[in-house]
DNA sequence: TTGTAAGCGTTATCAA
DNA sequence: TTGATAACGCTTACAA
């Protein structure tokens, strides 16, 4: 038997398809007994509304596509994005929408975007895809950039990289490192630092700046700047890299959280002692940070709330509000126990280990 | 403006309907040049083709939906469901489906299914939600259940649960505790623990199965059953009750990393150590369990495995595949730094053995 | 190779 | 309070 249909019930019920409808979207137009019957009858059938068919009508789906810029299994690696779908999880709950996460289709996020029936995307750090950006804007669809710079007439929500990468940088140099691995997240593209763009280039001011402070800059030879993968894999890797630099770096800076750990990992198996021979510091302050052997010193940034105020930015869109705020959320350092002063490191006699 | 429709298309390229369909999905069935001069002006209204109305044809949204038990915000704070995604992920970027998240609507899962626009269900972990498995054989919407008691005709997907959980138990009571506090997830409905059903029930089996061997029972005075929220904040305040117990336990068995690591927390906060004061023992194996102080004792499943299994069988069902196969992966015990021997009795890391 | 026209299952409009 | 009927935008027999 074939799914039941509303013409199904109409018959079944002697009344109209109008009439079934209504008694289900709008019972008040209807008579009581009328609606008793058809509901009566509708379950009686195991009659489910068809949620294409309304959508088709209604031009709303219910859900909200959250476009991230990496495959899957990639993106769901790291709890950061974990935590603001929390975020967006507490928006959706409330507005009765569902989540949709929509990656790259055949590499292009333009493609997903074109086979996705949402009511509207929240876009996550799209750096090189600028492009995908314009393309949201000239199909009129509605959305909010995230971890983006923030475009005229859309709604965006950041935080304040470069105040945070910059205290960051301030901490390490404070406690007398003067040897730093400055561990960017992958953009995709190949780019020299200079051209980068988004939340990777405030993040470079910022370290920047702090190494300006102290009469230093990223061009210096003893301030290592090197990509990795946003997983901890990516950080695994990156510290094999870090190991074999001349000079020796005695702390290391990264973008993100996720790829400390993995240089935690590393190091761990390498038996580098994190923070006697290797000071970190992190981004992002994902909650495991701070159960991490040692606790992990990091830059915190109010993942969950970012991502409640994307959602509810976005929420307003689809309700047709013109208004387009651009939302800077503030960032802090948050000391825990990776970063030592330079100083005062224990005398390290083995020699494969980063001297202090 | 209104949005570009394929009529819009159809017009200003002197053509049909259909001729713009056809160049969009079969080229071969136009002229080289039609399909050409159609894509050309498509390109340039900047049309795309609306996937609701595509889909109300075809039937098919390119959607899985996973159905989680709990609320958005207090589900994803379990990296346990982010390693499942991640293995159903895996399966969506190479078959082109996008991953719908889909909570409870109001309260109700049921009522979230039928607002779902997706071609199939993984559900989660449906402890008591036994009707909406029955709910969606009715509907005969294609499903795939997972950590749930197997039905006829559903594929399912499980892990060896009493096997796992017998193998903690005994482990840590060939480590010669006796006084044991046992962590159950809280499964929403209040219930004896020889109610329990799916995978809260095989697990107590296998603590049960453990005890006995011991000439123990959870009905003994000096092990304690106790429920938690699968969350950290759940594994916190059960800590609070464990500590109140009389005899105190000096191992405490988890169904639940996340669990686990609450107790860590809440243990640190309260300055008891782990292991020393009170071994502890999770379930899950989630990626930061072997990063935590101290690495966490636990029960690995491969939840990523398991996620691309459900992923897979899903993607069968859809495509019309009749068969169901239940699938049971495999559980190990992972031996880490949480547990240590009670008492005087010396170490036991060798789970064969019998009590010292 | 291209066009006509009939769906797909709803909701919305307007009339009865 | 109800019912015809026309959208909604697309795909797909079937025809030409």
């Amino acid at each position: 038997m074939a799914k039941i249909t509303i013409k199904d019930i109409a018959k079944k019920a002697g009344v109209s398809t109008t009439a079934v409808s209504f008694a289900f979207n709008k019972p008040d137009r209807l008579g009581a007994e009328t609606v008793q019957k058809i509901l009566e009858i509708a379950d009686e059938l195991g009659y489910i509304p068809n949620p294409i068919a309304r959508s088709m009508t209604t031009g709303r789906t219910g859900t909200i596509g959250v476009l991230v810029p990496q495959p899957l299994p990639e993106a769901l690696q790291n709890p950061f994005l974990m935590e603001f779908l929390e975020g967006v999880g507490e928006i959706c709950t409330r507005d009765g929408y569902s989540l949709m996460l929509i990656p790259p289709l055949q590499g292009s996020l333009k493609r997903a975007i074109e086979y996705s029936a949402v009511d509207g995307f929240i876009t996550l750090g799209l750096e090189e895809e600028k492009s995908v950006m314009l393309f949201l804007r000239q199909m009129k669809l509605p959305f909010v950039v995230v971890d983006s710079d923030a475009m005229d007439e859309v709604p965006s929500v950041n935080i304040d990289d470069e105040f945070g990468a910059k205290k960051a940088m301030q901490y390490v140099l404070s406690n007398g490192h003067r040897n730093i691995a400055i561990v960017a997240i992958r953009s995709g593209k190949q780019a020299h630092y200079k051209d980068y763009v988004g939340t990777l280039r405030h993040r470079i001011l910022g370290y920047q700046a702090a190494l300006e402070e102290y009469g230093l800059s990223i061009d210096n030879p003893n301030i290592q700047l090197v990509e990795s993968d946003n997983t901890i894999q990516g950080g695994k890797q990156i510290f094999q890299k870090i190991l074999a630099f001349d000079p020796a770096p005695t702390a290391v800076v990264t973008m993100s959280d996720i790829i400390a750990i993995g240089i935690y990992e590393a190091a761990r198996d390498g038996e580098i002692a994190i923070p006697e021979a290797l000071s970190v510091v992190g981004f992002d302050d994902i909650p495991i940070s701070k159960l991490v052997c040692p606790p992990l010193t990091t830059i915190s940034q109010p993942t969950r709330e970012k991502g409640r105020n994307s959602a509810e930015l976005l929420a307003h869109v689809i309700e047709g509000d013109p208004e387009h705020p651009h939302i800077v959320l503030p960032t802090q350092l948050a000391i825990r126990d990776s970063v030592i002063s330079c100083g005062t490191a224990p005398e390290n006699k083995d020699p494969e280990l980063p001297a202090p």
